[in-house]
RNA sequence: GUGGGUAUGGUCCAGUUGGUUAGGGCGCCAGAUUGUGGCUCUGGAUAUCCUGGGUUCGAGUCCCAGUACCCACCCCA
């Protein structure tokens, strides 16, 4: 016999078996049916675009992780994120689009940075983002964590905080310290506080470069602690004048205010001046939203605005707005701490077995007519004994198994078994579709 | 890119100071039970012990190199 070829995968990518997959699908649904409550629009572009392309804004660490090839004449790359590709289209089909443009995306996407745990290289995001044609009303900010608020409610993993915060107040805070030249770095690291601690955030600081005074003025506004409001109040009590901080200030209580009109419970979101966001194209308001119970995982679901995401593409404004979960790390997570579970490795309600082979026409009509009623059916066509045929019902988690034998056969019946009580009765086919669905 | 760890049937693991035919759980196949699954019992199949080299009378075990995978940092979903 020939050499078998070793099954395997490439490290960093992910597949499931089916029980878990009806999970994550199930997941993925219901990302999907709040994003079209919400009248986002769906979208999906090419996985393989043209490096040019996709790399027309990228720095170092993208243009590192891309993955790059040629194919003919080509030079290709794989999407990296969704965002990118958003820009390329929108500017493309931007006669054809209505404005402010609502659209979302579940797809996959490819990094090839070195793998590790809740780190793939290719994965799921949903991204929802909306586009305006040179402005784009402050509402959408306060929308963005109602949406997330609608998602997670319904997913059930426990009670979440969304936290958000506003750039410009950061920008325009380390302008008034005369930072304007390191607001990246900076960010960088205080956006690492939870992780690391306030002394190493003062240690990293202190080495960029920063005066004792300036350190000790970013510490005292990212560690603002307490309810909404109070941070509110404390940032107006800083007195600071610069217009960038007063605009982002004015925008995170409007933000505030919508929130709280959109229905979002004051416990769902908190205000965090530490939320900067790894990414530079964000300008205004920034998310972050963390499972109460699971810090440990990180955010969930984040995203912030940006004014000029298309400017690579055309010389329109188009300033935008979105968040993005990641579902792949995000149900890796979810399986590791237990909070997904499972259950059944099938979605068939019924299995229809023929007791034998005579009975089979039976079996047909009776699968056909209970999918006419929407229910999922799956036949036992294979010749096997009773045993297996019940094995495979009960391996696979079929909730229940319809029989036909010549007894029923005769009397125009069917014996329908609960697998889960074991107990069985002889049935109308009406009646039997009456229990499966009731 | 930097640092650490691991590698034994399909899978998860055990394997003593180096010693004869490398064990077990789960899974798989068959039977006890040809109109009834889960539980139990019985039997069975499946391993170049990651690869190459070295030490030794003898290596799954010790040494060297390589490879793969995992974890952490960087960065991010």
């Amino acid at each position: 016999m020939a050499d078998i070829m070793q099954p395997r995968i490439l490290t960093g990518f992910v597949e499931f078996l089916p029980e878990d997959q009806i999970l994550f699908n199930q997941m993925m649904d219901t990302i999907r049916r709040v994003y079209e409550q919400f009248g986002f629009l769906p979208l999906d572009t090419p996985t393989i675009e043209l490096s040019e392309v996709l790399l027309a804004k990228a720095g170092g660490e993208t243009e590192k992780q891309i993955y790059r090839f040629r194919k003919g004449d080509h030079d290709l790359s794989l999407r990296f994120d969704l965002t990118v590709p958003l820009a390329r289209y929108t500017a493309q089909h931007e006669a054809d689009l209505v404005f402010p443009f609502k659209r979302y995306q579940l797809g996959k996407v490819f990094r090839g940075e070195r793998p590790q745990k809740g780190r793939f290289r290719e994965f799921y995001q949903c991204d929802i983002d909306i586009i305006g044609s040179e402005n784009l009303s402050l509402f959408y900010d306060a929308e963005m964590p109602s949406v997330i608020y609608h998602i997670f409610k319904e997913l059930d993993f426990g009670p979440f905080t969304i936290r958000l915060n506003n750039r410009k107040i950061l920008n325009g805070f380390f302008r008034t310290l005369g930072l304007q030249d390191q607001i990246t770095e900076v960010l960088r690291i205080i956006d690492k506080i939870d992780k690391i601690g306030e002394a190493n955030v003062r240690s990293e600081l202190t080495e960029l470069g920063l005066s004792e005074e300036a350190v000790n003025r970013v510490l005292q506004l990212i560690g603002m602690k307490g309810d909404t409001d109070s941070i509110l109040q404390g940032l107006e009590q800083l007195n600071i004048t610069d217009e960038v901080f007063l605009e982002g200030l004015g925008e995170m209580k409007q933000v505030v205010e919508n929130m709280r009109l959109l229905g979002i419970p004051d416990d769902y979101f908190r205000l965090d001046l530490t939320i900067a966001r790894g990414l530079d194209y964000y300008t205004g308001t920034v998310y972050e939203t963390i499972l109460n119970e699971y810090p440990g995982l990180g955010s969930v679901c984040s995203g912030g605005r940006y004014d000029n995401l298309t400017g690579y593409y055309t010389k329109q404004q188009m300033p935008g707005i979105g968040i993005s979960i990641g579902l792949t790390r995000l149900f890796s997570q979810l399986k590791e701490v237990g909070l997904v579970k499972a259950q059944r490795r099938t979605l068939v309600e019924a299995l229809v077995v023929p007791l034998g082979k005579e009975q089979m026409p039976q079996c047909l009509k009776a699968a056909a007519a209970l999918r006419e009623q929407g229910i999922r059916v799956d036949v036992f066509y294979q010749e096997k004994g009773m045993k297996q045929k019940m094995k495979y019902a009960s391996r696979l988690g079929i909730p229940y198994v319809l029989m036909i034998g010549e007894e029923e056969a005769a009397e125009n019946k069917v014996a329908l078994k609960n697998m889960d009580k074991g107990e069985q009765a002889v049935l109308t086919l009406e009646e039997a579709a009456a229990v499966i669905r009731p």
